[in-house]
RNA sequence: CGGGGCGUAGCGCAGUCUGGUUUAGCGCACCUGCUUUGGGAGCAGGGGGUCGGAGGUUCGAAUCCUCUCGCCCCGACCA
């Protein structure tokens, strides 16, 4: 279809990266495994973090920034948590030319910084809870990587909070897992499914871990978000203590919580198409761009009605008006579809005679005719609609290719055509879990809160089991 | 780390098997000029390369040999 793009059907992982490139999102580092991500790309992750935050901080949480490196002690402290993350670690060994004394740990997480430094500031029940969320990066060496879904180097923000009680803490936790389902489908327009991770899934050093699952075109699942009620087991590892109300010692209760640049992946593989990248209007570092049309003399009157229309929407929106001389209209309908720009408005001298404009949307290519006097509501009405279609398109697929099944064979079929999320019964046993994943490739995605059935038998073992959950093929 | 593919201009490639009119070429992009402009314009002119790197074979290497570095894709670890 479009120049320099691979169709889906053709190669899936090919178009994942035909569109990155074409649409200027990112491009490979020198060091392997890492990217740049571009301005384009970083526009999208500043609207994912602008409206991130603004959550944040309406649910009581402060921005701070803990150090890029961590003493390689600290990270040993925690049993699980090094188990988890050691073989994954970038460790810094010299310093100004010395063999350093103590490794430094460039951070793949920062919980142990964090709580480090929670250790001197709680003392008592009166200094809690602390609600501290940091934007940075974080470094884990990863064998395999692509572009925003795994790469060595990814920006995340990363919530830390300490509380009086485990149920604070439990509220806690499910709480951002529901600011990530909101943001999810309200900006993203992408569907998600809340659940709980399995013992085998879950974050290390984690009493319980929480995420939110989506589906991409290809029917593979992506994790879009996880929130984790960490219990005591830091406050443990760090000697982190309060004084209750009634005057004795108890350790401090913890939750961790973060979204990634993944988020671009995912929304790239949620909505684009084989033309190239579609965003949602909500997160569009341009939501409306503007191509006057003109042959020689006609230029300078189209430019200047142009200009005023874009003048008079920038007061709501972000709008580009592409006045390049150097690229004819055709060309530039081009560079913005690839690019994903939901919106397109197209004025030339016959527009101008009847004061009207063309516009085009970029999810479906409806072309419609909009007098200038009632563009502005147009404009408003047509992006709230894309908003929303892409939302119930990525809805309808994913409910298209979800599946009920309690036969093994049939779950092994489904998986390979047409693939999807698969609901079946699963007795809680890592070990069937683990079985489950070597012979399909499928792993066990969450546990969904809302469950429909009650009673069933695991579909490995065939013990009876009274969770319904999600597996699937993933990224 | 295993399997596959690939390193030649900014990008995409041909040339490699069979070494020699190749002074290393083509398309796109880029620059200049003119004509163009409602779905990727046309013509003319122009700039741009240590052929990933190091050794070797040879009168002669992008091409053959050895070593090496890097990247992409598919698998085992993970947001």
């Amino acid at each position: 279809m479009s120049e320099g793009i691979t169709p889906r059907e053709e190669d899936y992982s090919r178009w994942y990266t035909d569109i990155i490139a074409a649409a200027e999102l990112a491009d490979y580092a020198p060091v392997k495994g890492c990217m740049v991500i571009r301005p384009y790309g970083y526009a999208v992750w500043e609207n994912i973090q602008r409206a991130l935050d603004q959550m944040f901080k309406e649910t009581g949480h402060q921005n701070a920034y803990f150090p890029l490196l961590i003493p390689e002690s600290f990270l040993k402290k925690e049993a699980e948590h090094v188990e988890g993350f050691a073989p994954q670690c970038a460790v810094v060994t010299h310093g100004g030319g010395k063999e350093l004394e103590e490794p430094l740990v460039i951070r793949p997480t920062s919980e142990t910084i964090i709580w480090s430094m929670f250790r001197k500031w709680i003392m008592s029940y009166r200094d809690l809870p602390i609600l501290i969320n940091q934007w940075c990066n974080v470094v884990r060496w990863e064998m395999r990587t692509r572009l925003f879904l795994r790469t060595s180097e990814f920006l995340w923000q990363e919530g830390h909070t300490a509380h009086a009680t485990a149920e604070e803490a439990e509220h806690e936790a499910r709480q951002m897992l529901g600011i990530y389902q909101k943001f999810a489908e309200e900006y993203m327009a992408l569907p998600v499914i809340p659940g709980q991770k399995s013992e085998r899934e879950k974050f290390a050093g984690a009493v319980r871990t929480y995420g939110i699952e989506a589906m991409m075109q290809d029917r593979k699942a992506l994790q879009a978000g996880t929130s984790h009620n960490l219990g005591q087991n830091f406050a443990r590892a760090f000697d982190v203590t309060f004084q209750d109300e009634s005057g004795k010692q108890e350790y401090v209760w913890a939750t961790s919580w973060g979204v990634s640049t993944r988020l671009i992946g995912a929304l790239i593989m949620a909505h684009s198409d084989d033309q190239g990248l579609v965003i949602p209007p909500r997160l569009a570092p341009i939501p409306v761009v503007i191509i006057p049309i003109y042959q020689g003399p006609e230029r300078e009157m189209v430019l200047a009605k142009a200009q005023q229309i874009a003048q008079q929407l920038k007061d709501c929106y972000q709008v580009k008006l592409d006045d390049r001389d150097q690229y004819r209209p055709g060309w530039k309908f081009n560079e913005w579809e690839r690019r994903g720009v939901p919106l397109r408005i197209e004025l030339g001298p016959k527009d101008l005679a009847k004061d009207q404009v063309v516009l085009v949307r970029r999810d479906n290519n409806a072309k419609e005719v909009v007098p200038i006097a009632a563009l502005q509501e147009r404009v408003k009405g047509l992006l709230e609609a894309i908003q929303h279609s892409l939302y119930d398109r990525a809805l309808q697929f994913r409910e298209k290719y979800s599946f009920y099944i309690d036969d093994y064979e049939e779950f092994k079929n489904t998986l390979d055509t047409p693939g999807g999320f698969i609901y079946t019964f699963w007795c809680g046993s890592s070990t069937c879990e683990e079985n489950i994943q070597e012979e399909t490739k499928a792993t066990l995605r969450c546990i969904p809160f809302q469950n429909e059935d009650g009673e069933g038998c695991c579909i490995y073992c065939k013990k009876k089991a009274h969770d319904r959950v999600i597996f699937a093929r993933a990224y």
